[in-house]
RNA sequence: GGGCUCGUGGUCUAGUGGUUAUGACGUCACCCUGACACGGUGAAGGUCACCGGUUCGAAUCCGGUCGAGCCCA
């Protein structure tokens, strides 16, 4: 043994003193970060890029979904990345309050539907339920370590960001963009408002497939199948494939609508599917998209026979004032009675539902606005081009939902806790009257801000009672964020906006609505980046759900593990952009890397920090594998890739520097070499640096241990200048040669810091020898 | 039915043509070695979904099959 490094320990007590990582000490934390506004804040300075986060604006409930939490994180950990290259970050934090979620609350809480509620009295019952439940939200958001902006929240049902929704519209309206029609649009009747496409989703349901016979006016019947007997009345047309030879024969006759007895005609057609059912189907206004194209295509007379509120009309005749569901009940029973039911059938039918209340949607012919959409396919897909996407294969998501749509956006619905549509009508003419942009606009209380029409110069006004579908607000976060209309020289500057985090499950809308107001008010794309994450699932992969009763709180794990535990398991285990499992026991496991990063700083932290002094091979050769991971992080962090980072860190702590590099250098360190000590420093401070983003708190409590200051007003570290790269090629053996020791004496039942003697160094390794036989004590 | 994506030890995951497939969690055995037993060392565990093709060589490229998810009909 050297004797050089064998004598009295010069070390001092460590200067962090618990031996594991407590998450109690994150709470503490939370309060040292509130009380130093400057770490986070957003300050423009001209010598810094500026950084634009069009953070998702969460929805306040009860609870705030663990998948959601782990999701904000990552976004946190790329603001928090973004400050460490030296960017002025703007992280803004919203509260997405507008829309039917809180409606629906109130209307369960009180058992009364919106539509028979006093439209003031219902606002002021949403607003006090939404306030009550957006604080605790808040507070987890800074338990987990979010750097957001907590100093100026936006809330999009405020009168400011409703007026700037509404800005938006008024500014758009004289280009034309807008539209009124009467004509069939999705329809929830539960909701009692029409739907756009994205608010559409689809589910297995148990259904019944009716076989019906229609009389032909030759003599005989045709058999019918179909899940819809109620909408009989609404029958216009029967269809069979022209290729059908059972039915070539009936092509331009007539059939009899069994129960109402009207006349059809019986039409060749190829959307007739030869294998469902008989081959024949029965076309009916309104009864889903085939039926809508085929009555546009055929010109046919339209019967409404379902309204509003989801009951038959008078077109239904005795089925008149049932609902959907009982008239189809009462109409099997008819065709029954009256033999001309032939058989039912169950069958699997993917039923299209509202989102919101999971009520099949009908189609209803109504009146609503519309944004014009399918004009601008092709410059939309040119944006969903030109915005980068993290992963990149998710720019599909975007790329499909454009190439399905059929329609144009119905914008307007008839709810009463969202934005208003500042439109008023001329009492007289009917002429439409858009206020200027600026103000907040409510026209079903406001006086109209009109004198005369100018059309007809009548003095009299109806304001437009309807409100905006939520997504028309969603859909303009980041104009808002980058402070379009009220600070044009930063919007300008900074729009497109840096980064659009979300979930994939809201391309179709989020991404999508926002990407298209944004080529009408720009056209330019939104984003220079898209990130896109996956959902948090349960341990068994399924989505939780209330009524599964597989949802995880946050806050116990929290508690338990840590959010740096959360955090690091959020970023380090889950695949970019795909859907993941939330497992408490890989929480856990990430928890003990954070003790382990403790204990390793614990040790470094017993000795003081030299100036750099003369470095061994084996300074040199850790100081080659660090450069070599901050080349890495650095790297990934610019790509949006937090996994890449948390990892390669995990490996280099883990497996190289505390098991190799820690142990070849600890005498030396006792020894009070200057070199191994400079060396151990400057691992920790930069593996601190690099995984800031990731474990905030348990990295800055050790910084402010150990270094004082904060961690995050620190920047990464750049590769160490004169260290040869080469070095790393030593690793393979100097980790082989180490594990065969360790193997050896295992073998033999020594204890690891026994001598060992007739043990030589590999003529490779000579240069590390001098560690390498203090480490293991070889004689 | 069509399109897109995915399929690596019990679980999560690295690896995009080249020697015995990476790491973590979990499991088992031994070990309190002056940072750490939420630790250390070692071990067991994989036909890289399946079949075929390209290639001197494939987890990796191509085709097909099966399975999962999403979107659309």
């Amino acid at each position: 043994m050297d004797p050089g490094f064998s004598t009295v320990p010069s070390m001092g007590d460590p200067r962090l003193k618990e031996t594991r990582w407590d998450p109690a000490l994150e709470a503490a934390l939370v309060e040292t970060w509130r009380s130093e506004p400057e770490l986070y804040g957003f300050r423009p300075d001209p010598a810094k890029p500026v950084y634009v986060i069009d953070t998702p604006p969460p929805y306040p409930s009860g609870s705030w979904h663990i998948g959601a939490v782990m999701a904000y994180s990552t976004i946190d950990m790329i603001a928090r990345a973004q400050r460490m290259f030296g960017r002025a970050v703007l992280f803004p934090f919203g509260l997405d309050r507008n829309g039917i979620n809180i409606e629906r609350t109130v209307e369960k809480k009180t058992k009364k539907p919106l539509h028979t509620w006093d439209r003031e009295a219902f606002i002021e019952a949403c607003r006090k339920e939404i306030q009550a439940i957006g604080q605790g939200m808040l507070d987890l958001a800074w338990r987990t370590g979010l750097s957001a902006d907590f100093d100026h929240v936006y809330y999009t049902d405020s009168d400011e960001y409703r007026a700037f929704s509404q800005a938006v519209f008024l500014e758009l309206w004289p280009r034309g963009l807008f539209y009124r029609g009467e004509r069939p649009t999705f329809w929830c009747a539960y909701c009692e408002t029409p739907l756009a496409e994205a608010d559409i989703e689809y589910e297995e349901r148990a259904s019944k497939l009716v076989w019906m016979k229609f009389a032909l006016g030759s003599g005989g019947h045709v058999p019918i199948a179909t899940t819809r007997p109620e909408l009989l009345a609404a029958c216009r047309a029967v269809i069979v494939h022209p290729d059908d030879d059972r039915f070539a024969a009936l092509h331009g006759k007539t059939a009899r609508v069994p129960l109402y007895g009207h006349e059809v005609p019986i039409v060749a057609h190829p959307m007739a599917k030869p294998d469902f059912g008989s081959g024949a189907a029965m076309i009916c206004s309104y009864g889903d998209m085939v039926d809508l194209q085929l009555f546009r295509e055929l010109r046919l007379d339209p019967v409404k026979a379902i309204d509003e509120r989801g009951r038959m009309t008078e077109a239904a005749g005795s089925l008149k004032g049932l609902t959907v569901e009982k008239a189809r009940q009462r109409a099997i029973e008819d065709l029954e009675s009256a033999g001309l039911l032939e058989r039912t059938e169950p069958i699997q039918h993917k039923t299209p539902l509202c989102s919101r209340s999971a009520t099949p949607i009908e189609f209803v012919s109504s009146d609503a606005w519309y944004m014009r959409q399918l004009e601008f396919r092709d410059e939309l897909r040119r944006l969903a081009r030109e915005m980068e996407f993290q992963p990149a294969r998710h720019r599909q998501l975007l790329l499909d939902w454009i190439d399905s749509l059929t329609i144009d956006w119905p914008i307007s619905r008839r709810r009463y806790y969202h934005t208003e549509i500042p439109l008023w009508y001329c009492k007289a003419c009917g002429e439409v009257l858009a206020p200027p942009p600026g103000k907040y606009y409510r026209p079903w209380k406001d006086p109209a801000p009109f004198d005369r029409c100018p059309k007809c110069g009548s003095a009299e006004f109806v304001g437009e009672d309807r409100v905006f579908d939520t997504w028309m607000d969603s859909s303009v976060s980041n104009l808002f964020v980058t402070r379009y209309r009220t600070d044009p020289a930063f919007f300008e500057a900074n729009f497109p906006t840096s980064l659009r985090p979300q979930g994939r499950e809201i391309v179709r809308t989020w991404l999508y609505y926002s990407t298209l107001k944004s080529l009408v008010v720009r056209g330019t794309r939104p984003f220079r980046n898209v990130f896109i994450h996956g959902l948090g699932l349960d341990a068994r992969g399924r989505a939780m759900h209330r009524t599964h009763g597989n949802v995880i709180d946050p806050w116990p794990l929290i508690e338990k593990h840590g959010a740096d535990a959360l955090r690091f398991f959020a970023a380090s285990e889950t695949n970019p952009g795909d859907d993941f499992r939330i497992s408490e026991a890989k929480i856990g496991g990430a928890g003990k890397f954070i003790t382990k990063l403790w204990n390793v700083a614990r040790f470094i932290s017993s000795f003081d920090e030299p100036p750099a002094g003369k470095l061994l091979p084996t300074d040199e050769w850790i100081l080659a594998e660090l450069n070599h991971l901050i080349e890495e992080s650095r790297g990934a962090y610019g790509e949006l890739n937090l996994f890449l980072p948390s990892n390669r860190c995990r490996e280099f702590l883990w497996n190289l520097f505390a098991p190799h590099y820690v142990e070849m250098v600890k005498a030396r360190g006792y020894a009070g070499d200057p070199g191994a000590r400079w060396t151990l420093h400057t691992c920790l401070r930069g593996l601190l640096r690099l995984l800031a983003p990731v474990i905030p708190f348990s990295t800055d409590r050790i910084w402010r241990s150990v270094y004082g200051g904060s961690v995050h007003a620190e920047l990464f570290p750049r590769p160490l200048d004169g260290i040869p790269a080469a070095r790393r090629e030593a690793t393979d053996a100097i980790l082989a040669f180490n594990s065969e020791i360790w193997k050896a004496k295992r073998d033999r039942g020594a204890s690891l810091n026994v001598e060992w003697p007739g043990v030589a160094v590999p003529a490779a390794l000579e240069q590390y020898g001098p560690d390498l036989r203090r480490m293991h004590r070889l004689v």
